[in-house]
DNA sequence: CTTTACCTTCCCCTTGGGGGAAGGCTTACA
DNA sequence: TGTAAGCCTTCCCCCAAGGGGAAGGTAAAG
C-alpha cells in the first residue's frame, strides 16, 4: 500500500512515517513503476509498534532497538525488560526533578501576595544572591 | 568587564552569555576600542536573575517577560505571580503524565520474567492491537 | 618571537519531526 | 480538451537552547 494508507493505519502522520524510512528504522520496498515507497502488512506492524514505543517515551534510538528485539524471535526478554526498567529508572529521577522544582516554585508562589503593588517575593527570590 | 568574567559570575557559559545577547535578552554595550562585549554590573544581575530563572524551568520567552517585569520598578506583583502558577500549573501536568507513563511501564516490567526465553509480555503489549 | 589566554563571527549539530515549495502522476468532472 | 483534486516524490528551512569547533584578531607575559 502507498505510505498515506499505510501511515493512517499505524496512527502516524506521512511525514513521521517518512522520516522513519529515512533514518532506516522501517524501510518499505519501493514500487518499481511510480517509485513510490510500497508498505507491506508487516510494515504497519513496525509502524504501530514504533508509535506505541514513542508514547511510552522511549527515543527513536531505544525503538529501534526494541524494533530490532521485536523482529528476532530468539531474543531473551531479560534484554527487553533491562530496556523498560532503564527508561523506569529516568522517569523517576525526572519525576523527583520536577517535583522539587514544583516545590520551590509553590512555596514562592506562596509568599507572594499577587496585588497590585510592586513588591514582590518571586522576583526578590531570583534576583537575590543565592 | 569581558565576556568570560561576566558569564562566570553569573554561573553560565560564555555561549550562553553570548546566546543571551543575540536574541536581545540581556544586551552589554560594546567596547569601542577592542569591539569585545562589555558587560556592567547591573548586566550580571540580569544573567544570573536568567540563570535561575532557566533553572526553575521558566523558557528563554518566559525569562524575557519575567525580565520586563524585573526592570519594571511599578508592575504589580500579580502578574510575576500568575506567570509563576501557570508554571506551577505545566509542571503538575507533566507530572501526572509521567506518572501514568510510569505506572504503565511498572505494570509491563512486572509482567515479564526477564530471563533467557523470547516470550515477552512487553513486546506482547507494543505489537498486539491496543 | 612565541605561547597563552582572551575575544570575535560563522557554521554545523542535536530531537523528532512540521510546514511548505516545486514537480510528477492518475482519476474525475465540466 | 482542459483543469482541478488528490495522491506521491525530494528538498529546504523551522522549532529550543545552546554546544562544538574553525578561523582569525588582540593583548599580556615569558
Amino acid at each position: 500500500m502507498q505510505i498515506g494508507e499505510a501511515a493512517r493505519r499505524a496512527g502516524l502522520t506521512v511525514k513521521t512515517v517518512r522520516y522513519y524510512a529515512n533514518i532506516g528504522m522501517v524501510t518499505p520496498r519501493q514500487n518499481a513503476v511510480t517509485g513510490y515507497r510500497d508498505y507491506a502488512e508487516g510494515d504497519v506492524a513496525k509502524l504501530q509498534f514504533v508509535g506505541k514505543a514513542r508514547k511510552f517515551d522511549f527515543s527513536v534510538e531505544e525503538c529501534r532497538e526494541l524494533l530490532g528485539l521485536y523482529e528476532d524471535r530468539n531474543r531473551p526478554s531479560r534484554e527487553v525488560k533491562a530496556l523498560t526498567l532503564k527508561k523506569i529508572d529516568e522517569i523517576d529521577r525526572r519525576l523527583a526533578e520536577l517535583q522539587s522544582l514544583k516545590d520551590e516554585l509553590s512555596g514562592l508562589a506562596s509568599s507572594c501576595d499577587g496585588d497590585n503593588r510592586p513588591d514582590c517575593p518571586i522576583l526578590n527570590a531570583l534576583s537575590g544572591g543565592g
